[in-house]
DNA sequence: GATGAAATCCGAGTCAC
DNA sequence: GTGACTCGGATTTCATC
């Protein structure tokens, strides 16, 4: 079912990666193939999941969404019921962009955004260290952002 | 110039955020205006920066990217010019998805996404630590990925 | 299997109001 | 802000290789 990409796929997901907006008879110019055939293509790469989606990335100080934090959590207990539990809560608080559980000194990295510091602080207090399980947290507020969602180089 | 948004604009946002594919005529009809409207609206949303771009999100998956790795780095010394050199550098590196400079026991957070761990060692070993300034790395091996890149809520 | 040319249809973009 | 109009692109059909 899933086929292998020629450089034409390839090209095409690089271009729409760059750029959603492309419409089709742009992005048929560009590859150097007729409409119909990136039409198809474009289908393609959709049904078989190598696009997941397209989204709009706004621009998070315009929507008073400045302050960006990076969070280390310990839990308490290394069992898979602990684990679970707090995947599925913290899955459920919108103001994590990012979560991973990882190895070594941390069990998970969270990548939060809000609005500032005072609102981390709020939020941290009582709905951070209120997840299931959570031993301790660090905190690492982001002083800079250099670079911010680049896009897949493949 | 950037006037506010009102509640309209702030639907359109979320919309095309979750779904960058949306036709005009399709958001006008979630919006509840008509397409001229929206058109305009939308074209505003760009042009005021609300809307950075538009991308298709690609599965790491399939492009043989599998491998999700977050890098705490300390520099040697804390001078402006060793953080300069560091970011320049950095924002070089195409597998480097996020990088920002943090408050705490690190500089810098890394998120990186490569093929394999295999793929990672290579690369931290004649990347990362060839950084200018870099004095030590601490790698966090993501070996589950709970949320990834969720979209902004505001 | 794939493609591209042509035909149809519908939405983008612009106008007047 | 809306509605109408035009034009171009999206989508489908079909012949072809």
């Amino acid at each position: 079912m899933t086929s292998e990409l020629d450089r034409i796929d390839l090209k095409m997901l690089r271009l729409l990666q760059n750029n959603g907006r492309l419409s089709n008879a742009e992005l048929a110019q560009l590859v150097d193939v007729s409409a119909a055939t990136c039409h198809r293509r474009t289908q393609r790469l959709f049904e078989e999941g190598y696009i997941k989606s397209v989204r709009a990335m706004i621009e998070p100080l315009k929507v008073d969404r400045g302050a960006l934090v990076m969070v280390g959590v310990v839990l308490d207990r290394s069992t898979p019921e602990s684990f679970g539990a707090f995947e599925k809560a913290v899955a459920k608080l919108s103001f994590v962009l990012d979560c991973n559980l990882v190895a070594g000194d941390f069990d998970y990295f969270l990548k939060i955004r809000v609005r500032d510091m005072a609102d981390f602080n709020r939020i941290h207090g009582t709905q951070l260290i209120a997840l299931p399980g959570v031993r301790q947290t660090r905190t690492f507020f982001v002083m800079k952002e250099v670079v911010d969602n680049a896009p897949l180089n493949f």
